[in-house]
DNA sequence: TCATATTGTTTCGTGACGCTACTATCTGCC
DNA sequence: GGCAGATAGTAGCGTCACGAAACAATATGA
């Protein structure tokens, strides 16, 4: 579909003017189609798409990340409404809140044993099996071309970029053995790496 | 950004076992955050996310496809759902409702100019042009791939899938210099090829 | 002709969301 | 030390999205 590559010489442009458009917006619709389906039919309607969502968050964030207010930038929503989805998600037992060490304003937010059962229920899994179906050079395409995206996408709307540390520029891989993220100041383990971080830069990709 | 290419040899694989579960899981997660970044902090808010989605559809959907409960198939969700939207619409002066010509009870909806004036402030432009700057090869492959997502995903979720009738499994190219649709018994100009139908049948896909 | 299906609409209750106001705490500057 | 301003989280309010259910009008097929 929209692929008029192997159709196409070079010379022959049967409506380039028109063509110009239609294809990456046909993308586009397809990528907010996609979503949508992904919380329409789910085998499991006990949660909402947006508890959801914030479970999946707090499940993926690092320790630096797991508060209400981090969520709220990454969900691009405002503290009032993550509030009120993470309080949803304490009063049925999938989420709990801890005093935060340092910061007495704060909490860290945490999933709970049900919490992570919760997961396996993830209405994303259809979605993410057939991502897996995929052969690993489309998935590999597919999964950094979404990145570049997100990362064009975020600039654009003034949104910080999410990103898992392992792939961030804050991530100093120059010592053998151990990786160092100059952010947070300290060591990183192989759960880090593959953790959510507020504080992702851009600059260290390696899909 | 993002390009990462240069810097992966293809033998090294740091977590294999660990790789086949987290990373389509990530990209699962992209894709929606993505789509949720479209509609948060748009330029235009003077139409909700659900009044462009149906702005959308019935501008790029075929006749036969532009009526309330197509699109309520389309968006997956419920026949009232889709009525409301639409209702709100008509009522900005964005949609307005024709008589069904063979069908006393359907309507036919149709954009009207304000319609498609409208759709230069569409939110979704933000993301297209993100997509539009992609390489053409990344561009397809990226295209290809929702495509086929789309199609996986609509299966598991016993969904219609939607797509063009120029990628249709209905549409005849046999016959020289004119294409034909076996499933509406007629014969398709080039802007009837680039239309969203109800009736999509994979199987004609040429990318 | 009549039972059944389909199309579209309305109403109602719930949840998502942004906005505003508010409290508590932190940070930096004097 | 003390105070102004920034920041974290929360509550309340109004609006919209959505599903469910009930309904009227029309189509379809036996």
């Amino acid at each position: 579909m929209s692929e008029p590559a192997p159709m196409m010489s070079p010379t022959s442009q049967p409506e380039p003017a028109q063509d110009a458009g239609p294809i990456p917006c046909h993308s586009a619709e397809l990528l907010v189609h996609l979503a949508r389906l992904v919380h329409s039919a789910a085998a499991d309607v006990s949660l909402t798409p947006a508890q959801w969502t914030a479970l999946r968050y707090f499940a993926s964030a690092n320790r630096m990340s797991r508060t209400p207010s981090a969520f709220s930038e990454f969900n691009a929503t405002t503290r009032g409404t993550a509030s009120q989805t993470v309080k949803s998600l304490i009063a049925l037992g999938l989420l709990e809140k801890r005093a935060h060490e340092s910061d007495g304003r704060s909490f860290l937010i945490e999933l709970t044993e049900a919490g992570r059962e919760k997961l396996a229920d993830d209405p994303l899994d259809d979605l993410i099996h057939c991502i897996k179906d995929l052969s690993p050079a489309r998935r590999a395409a597919f999964t950094e071309t979404l990145a570049h995206l997100g990362e064009a996408l975020a600039r654009l709307r003034a949104a910080p970029t999410f990103g898992k540390c392992g792939d961030c520029g804050h991530c100093d891989t120059s010592r053998s053995g151990e990786v160092f993220c100059r952010c947070s100041q300290s060591l990183l383990n192989s759960a880090d790496m593959r953790a959510l971080c507020i504080d992702f830069a851009p600059g260290n990709l390696r899909r």
